[in-house]
DNA sequence: TACATAACGAACAATATGTTTTATAATAAA
DNA sequence: TTTATTATAAAACATATTGTTCGTTATGTA
């Protein structure tokens, strides 16, 4: 890729968050961008078709990002014990969170962190139905498979929310402490 | 109320839930809500400052409705068994999302969801906050009582997105089982 | 009936959108 | 280094949306 583009993409991400910060989504201009990045009116439409293009692609890029870093964690370390393995994944989830790559947190806990976490979810709900997959553990089977990893990655990512609502006063650890406590008793 | 402003809201109210049925929030035009009530441009402006506040209004008059409801359900019924209220709240919610009342399900399952779940979750999380004040249950201690709360509110709020996705396939009472399933042990 | 007020409709400035064009500068490949 | 390629800049453009204003008409209320 190009230098330029790179650094043209950067900026836009750059100042799309840096005005994430102090604005709602809906209320930003593609304007505002523009100048914020200092760049060219037809530069920034050659790399993005519109704002909700643009968001979908920072998406990609953030989650795909921890995503994929959970996935070799897992790989790495080879396979847990059953009763290890989903933990782990989100420990090192969390950990990753607060080191805050990318300024992932400051998206987290902006006005329209919604529409991130609402994406983060749909990662995890991949990662989770993967992870029970490939482990045939027995699991409760009152509840239907699809319910559960919606159930888990749905009440991971409401946590997430209600941490850095919180103000992120817990630790990682704390926090997988509590989500343990909420999910192995019914698995 | 004048009954003038009264059929204009609900004109504006039903234009609204029309367009969000076919199109996304963020696409939709004032203008477009406008020509849908069939209303004039500044008589909008009279009722409403900005999208956003529709939006807001919109939500405040669902879900107080419905958790009103839910409140009165609690009250009616006087006080549960330490063991029953929680379930029979929720199980009186998934009802009346059943019933269908106002169209919140065609609001819940259209493509700006979000914004309706975030703020009906918003609206759990004050009930069961009271909920749990008023019966000074013996509960786990090992975890925050907000923690819990939001744990509660959101697996709701998170069920209630995976069951639309799925259609609806399932009933009331058989996501209240899945709901107890997942709640009861960790109380 | 008479008063109050809601709705209408037209016009308005200000702003945002997305496209097009031409010129310039940076980059990659030879 | 030279050349061909390609990203960017800058300006101009038509179009659309926003939120406001104001005089008029219609409707509801007391």
């Amino acid at each position: 890729m190009d230098r330029r583009q790179q650094k043209t993409r950067a900026a836009i991400f750059k100042a799309f968050g840096v005005l994430l910060e102090h604005k709602n989504y809906n209320n930003i201009t593609v304007q505002e961008i523009i100048d914020g990045a200092n760049i060219g009116r037809s530069t920034f439409y050659a790399h993005f078709e519109t704002k909700d293009d643009l968001l979908k692609e920072l998406c990609k890029e953030l989650f795909g990002h921890i995503i994929n870093s959970a996935i070799d964690c897992t790989h790495t370390h080879g396979l847990y014990s059953d009763n290890n393995a989903p933990k782990s994944v989100f420990c090192h989830l969390l950990q990753h969170l607060e080191e805050n790559d990318n300024n992932i947190l400051g998206l987290l806990s902006c006005e329209s962190s919604d529409i991130f976490l609402r994406y983060f979810k749909d990662s995890l709900n991949e990662l989770i139905k993967i992870q029970f997959v490939n482990q045939d553990r027995h699991r409760n089977t009152m509840l239907p498979e699809d319910f559960l990893v919606n159930h888990i990655s749905g009440s991971f990512v409401e946590m997430v929310l209600w941490w850095i609502k919180e103000h992120m006063k817990h630790s990682p650890t704390e926090l997988d402490q509590y989500f343990r406590a909420v999910i192995e008793p019914i698995l």
